[in-house]
DNA sequence: TAGATTGTTAATCGATTAACAATC
DNA sequence: TAGATTGTTAATCGATTAACAATC
């Protein structure tokens, strides 16, 4: 089983990678890259060893491999389409990502239950009523729903999605969802950085305090 | 050094105790919030542990003492002050974000360069162009800087927010930015998550071609 | 060749889980 | 009392870092 934490890692990697390439750099190594990410230079050896790129020993690692390397382990390049719920602020935000896209995602629709909402149209994705949304999803072949609804209604969409044959789910809302277990599931819950955050800025108002 | 992974689990068990609350139950226990997050209960006592409550053998913790508890260590009791760098719709879904002010952070103002957004004013929060931000910044109290721009600028917009004399940092651009060290920063990077969804979901379809 | 880098194995570090005495 | 839960110490697990032979 390949760890997450290695497979968080990549991306990171990938975006140097990118702007080498863009200015002509040919090859790079992980030293290089442990310098520009911070990640120690034997973690990036296994990350790397992870796509299955063999390097060149006093060279490096070729740009161009790299980046067909890494896509292709992230399965970047056959791009799964996305349906999203909530078109709300941060509905619309991820419309706006163009370069989902690089990122093997693509938003066909969305979808919202507010009347002013509907007809509305972002970076050429139209938002739709949420009662096409079950017959819409079976007849296109989508992979991904995005829920960017109130927490409330998380779960109900999540089982709609379910039952509609999605098979990953990006949830925005710090609902914790129960899927089946062939279901993954990606969340992003803003709280728990914030949590961070704040409690380290206590620690030094605290300290400051203390002097 | 307390943990970073332990911080983040704490807002998890919060949200679930708030609801305890709210549903009239009074004490809860380890085991009952290890079935509503999943998180191992000696996990839960340890995290609980480092907030200093003491719990009562055979009834478990009081739900009121655990809420205060919890959120005198995150620091939600007294909030911060932030402004937020870039009104696109992602800055604008965070200003809609009520909830933050229970998590010790609020939103005062906003900064755009995009003439267009300037006077905007959303859920009470208004956006005031950039040139105005250093000076507002000096005179008022503000602990939290919040960057929703694009990732080209997320530098400059750092820079500018350490030299205004900022505490932190809530960064929501791929950009890795570079701070002194007693500057707190805590990035949301969508691309990893996107990473970990597709790689995954790649890994279904071929393991359903290879049957 | 000399030296920088790769890839891998071993060691360390930290986080998670198990075990268990103490307690009401 | 009996039994469920706490809090803590010990054991395990996994991820990170160090060490080093192989290579061009």
């Amino acid at each position: 089983m390949v760890r997450n934490s290695a497979i968080r890692r990549l991306p990171l990697y990938y975006r140097h990678i990118l702007k080498m390439q863009k200015d002509g750099i040919q090859y790079t190594s992980a030293r290089i890259l442990s310098e520009l990410t911070g990640v120690h230079k034997t973690q990036i050896r296994k990350d790397i060893a992870l796509t299955g790129l063999v390097g060149v020993p006093r060279r490096g690692h070729c740009v161009n491999a790299l980046i067909k390397a890494i896509a292709e382990y992230l399965n970047w390049n056959d791009i799964s389409s996305a349906f999203l719920v909530g078109a709300g602020n941060l509905g619309k935000a991820l419309m706006n990502f163009d370069s989902f896209e690089k990122s093997g995602m693509k938003i066909i629709s969305a979808f919202d239950v507010n009347v002013h909402e509907i007809g509305v149209v972002i970076n050429d994705i139209e938002v739709l009523p949420m009662d096409k949304f079950s017959d819409l999803i079976k007849r296109m072949h989508i992979n991904i729903g995005i829920i960017t609804t109130p927490p409330e209604v998380a779960q109900e969409i999540a089982d709609i999605m379910v039952a509609a044959g999605i098979k990953g789910i990006w949830n925005f809302t710090y609902t914790q969802l129960e899927v089946p277990d062939d279901i993954v599931v990606e969340s992003v819950d803003l709280y728990r950085g914030l949590g961070v955050l704040s409690m380290r800025l206590g620690n030094i108002d605290n300290l400051s305090d203390e002097e």
